[in-house]
DNA sequence: TTCCTATTGTCTCACTTCGTAACAATAATA
DNA sequence: TATTATTGTTACGAAGTGAGACAATAGGAA
């Protein structure tokens, strides 16, 4: 593959993403792996001249994952010198089989504007185990290091998520259309790492008029079937 | 005062700041006008090369408004193609006397991170109407017309400050050390834009367990004096 | 001095919300 | 038919909130 061109992309400015899915138990996330280095990151990349910040992003992550449509936020932008670290970049740019000039323009500071996206768990058809070749899913608490400050980024990206979980739709994006009230639990629990009461939840849940309930789902158990739900549009 | 230079920043990033105050009844902003061009917009700069992104808007803070040791929050970054408008900067540098060529960096596209800034009426000696020739203060409902998107940037940042009115210090950066139960309310209603029950606030806030009573201020009115407060450290 | 007025601090009462536990309903199996 | 695990709902006390009432009081008016 080719190096990104300068003359395609805005100097100095990067983002990254954090992709959030969930799969029966865990929080989940996306991480990159480059090839020959053992390095890890986030994905991330440029800004087109001509391109909105946001639809940068959207198309890195259709470029990196294939997912379009994905629910995206902003959360923060790190612009610490720390982060500035050329000689992991030039690694990660040799290992792939490149020479780089010394002024090479990705060899120099970057400021990246993070965002989280949510993954319907519909769109990744319940396999959150493997995308590609050089994207695997890991558990939120148990991230392998990564490169420069993502390992920050990712904190930073779950404490705003928790923040937004009561006043976005969290939960909507990170389901299928429909689901039950303990996989909503689920969900919230992976999200604030706490327990939370059954009972208390679903009447918290209920009483915000946001769930339509369906049909319940048999699953084959020797219990009560729970209902399925959904979101109101 | 010259330009600045490319050798010095980081090219295609900025920064602007929102910075609010309160005085006795409303919530201000400090607006710049640019001389000679009748153009109004909010206090920003560049980040130096060597320079962490929050400590170029603390210094940005400094050489525009001498203040000093002020509280900063990033809110958002701002990364539309829209936003990209090179004649008002032409506009801009051209009326200070400039003569600019047409590829001179400031002529190109810039992404910029927001903070908004919350000042203490003590540091601006309770004078909150005029600090420099060119910065004023605007009622936040009351701006004129500002370049760019920066009416944009100052609506997304009330927004942040009314999210943030229950979770960060906002009362204790815009009030004086001491102050009344009422000022306090009054900077609440004046951040969330409506009008609080007064008896439930006061229990409210002396049930947070942050405010210390003080003696009381007697004002020379015809009425019972109120306890001064302080937040707790 | 005494009364009056505007404001402040507190209390009460009804209503809602939440934690907690108990209880009822039920899908499949033994 | 009885059993078991899970789910949906209800009951009850604790805590928080909206709304109003009431007491306290600093200075001015009579």
């Amino acid at each position: 593959m080719a190096l990104p061109s300068e003359k395609n992309y805005l100097s100095h400015i990067a983002f990254d993403s954090v992709i959030f899915g969930f799969s029966g138990q865990k929080l989940k996330i996306l991480i990159m792996e480059y090839h020959n280095t053992g390095l890890y990151a986030l994905p991330g990349g440029f800004v087109m001249h001509n391109e909105d910040l946001d639809l940068a992003v959207q198309r890195g992550l259709l470029e990196r994952t294939g997912l379009d449509n994905i629910y995206l936020e902003q959360f923060h932008t790190f612009g610490n010198v720390e982060r500035y670290k050329p000689e992991v970049m030039r690694n990660i740019l040799q290992a792939d089989g490149h020479a780089i000039d010394n002024d090479h323009w990705m060899l120099e500071r970057f400021i990246s504007v993070a965002y989280y996206a949510l993954i319907n768990s519909d769109k990744v058809e319940t396999r959150p185990d493997q995308i590609s070749d050089s994207l695997g899913w890991y558990n939120v608490e148990e991230l392998p290091e990564l490169i420069l400050d993502h390992n920050t980024i990712v904190k930073t990206a779950l404490k705003y998520l928790q923040l937004n979980l009561s006043i976005k739709p969290i939960g909507k994006n990170l389901l299928p259309n429909k689901f039950t009230m303990k996989e909503l639990q689920q969900v919230h629990e992976a999200i604030l790492g706490t327990p939370l009461r059954r009972t208390s939840f679903q009447r918290r849940m209920l009483g915000l008029d946001i769930l339509e309930r369906h049909e319940k789902r048999f699953n084959g158990k020797a219990h009560k079937a729970p209902y399925l739900y959904s979101f109101v549009e």
